[in-house]
DNA sequence: TCAAAGCAAGTGTGATCACAAATCAAAATC
DNA sequence: GATTTTGATTTGTGATCACACTTGCTTTGA
């Protein structure tokens, strides 16, 4: 029979190729503007046009407006009634509404992690540890970006492990919203004096080490509320 | 001066005139297509068609294609490799991950509101408990569809009242996800004899009206954790 | 001089078309 | 007779176009 002999060389072939994929382009223009928003490029209250940002992204209005369409629906944009659609603005409501979403599914997600992450998990996590330490050791540029894709990488490496496929894409759809103001902290931040990122990090760490869940809850409340605040204060004193 | 006459003339207008709106083509695909999910007209596994549901609502394909696409970014539908979307399939795992998500977000929306409810809204859901003895009365003939619909409403009256514009989309999110599910073990409680809803409703008020927080958690976690748990040993005995 | 009307550029929405990929059934091959 | 191949139909994706609405500026009229 040559059936099992194909079949086992179509195997090994497929062993040694990479997956391509078949991303469309829609994909590709949701994840580019998740990442900006995420990561901030995006200011509170700018408004974003359609043909705007097909050009910026080189392609047709089409998969720009399905992405912004989502956008819209996860909260992460905001359609207006002149159907202009904007980054939402940041509020003291806002503010407080989005940490204390997040301290409660967030908190949720590491107490079920602190339960199921295995040694190598834990391994995986500490090593992100040091990465956060090396950076830190050539401060001479501090480079926010990083920073910020570490930040996220550690935290999303530990929901990973909360063994919950409907926690995690709310907990994205979080980070999504508090993107653009945490941005705006993270920036006040490094004008009023480095804060240490990596201590909130090592005691979440050690938390979850010890298999302790409502000390890992805690440990990353700490660690979250700490840019909610200070952005809090920021826009207390700009009233007055 | 004939301005200030004018502006009073246009505000009598304003009053005897009904707002038209202008509602999208889009959105209102969207809206119906979140009723019939969350009301569980799609069985899960279904798969839905772009063409299809358009010729259904009787417009083109371009609305249809933009609803769908964020449904699936709420994950209340699922994008297949193949391109094609169908309802997400009810498996052990998801049910129960579901029930917790569930619990832990809309039991804090409801503690919030407990503490934020004034009589006038307490009131109001007083009423509708008595819109469900009212309806129970002439149960000659069961109507799965009213109840689900007065079940919705008694439940986001009272989430509406948390005041969190964060955490309101979630539930709805949530609901959305488990409409399908739930839609299931509705049906099989009809089968398996009334279990009266209106009396864990009655308890969820009566802990709001005490404006007791923790009670009105567990009350509500109760209510939504029935049809959850019914659904589970169905499938439970139904995999041996 | 200033507010209101008019005009032009820009923008979102929906329809239609072209194309590639998937699906399914019939036909051909072993 | 079972499996593969082929071909027709269906389906999702992206591009383009037409239309209506918004916006900002100019022009008009008091």
């Amino acid at each position: 029979m040559q059936k099992a002999a194909i079949e086992r060389n179509n195997e090994t072939i497929a062993a040694q190729l990479t997956p391509v994929g078949r991303e469309t382009v829609q994909d590709r223009v949701y994840s580019e503007l998740r990442r900006a928003l995420i990561g901030g490029l995006f200011e509170p209250n700018q408004v974003l046009t359609i043909r705007g940002l097909a050009d910026a992204l080189v392609t047709s209005t089409m998969p720009v407006r399905e992405a912004l369409g989502r956008l819209i629906t996860e909260k992460a944009l905001e359609a207006r009634p002149n159907r202009s659609v904007r980054v939402p603005p940041i509020t003291l409501e806002r503010i407080d509404d989005l940490l204390r979403a997040r301290s409660l599914i967030e908190g949720e997600a590491i107490a079920l992690a602190a339960t199921r992450m295995n040694p190598r998990q834990i391994a995986s996590i500490e090593a992100m540890l040091g990465e956060w330490d090396e950076m830190r050791a050539l401060k001479h540029k501090k480079d926010i970006d990083r920073e910020a894709t570490l930040n996220q990488s550690f935290h999303f490496e530990i929901y990973r492990c909360c063994g919950s496929a409907v926690l995690i894409p709310m907990i994205e759809s979080l980070w999504l919203q508090s993107g653009p103001c945490i941005r705006v902290a993270i920036y006040a931040f490094s004008d009023a004096g480095e804060v240490d990122t990596a201590h909130y990090h090592r005691s979440i760490v050690a938390a979850l080490a010890k298999q302790d869940a409502q000390a890992a809850r805690e440990a990353l409340v700490a660690d979250i509320s700490r840019p909610f605040a200070f952005l809090r204060d920021k826009l207390q004193s700009a009233k007055d």
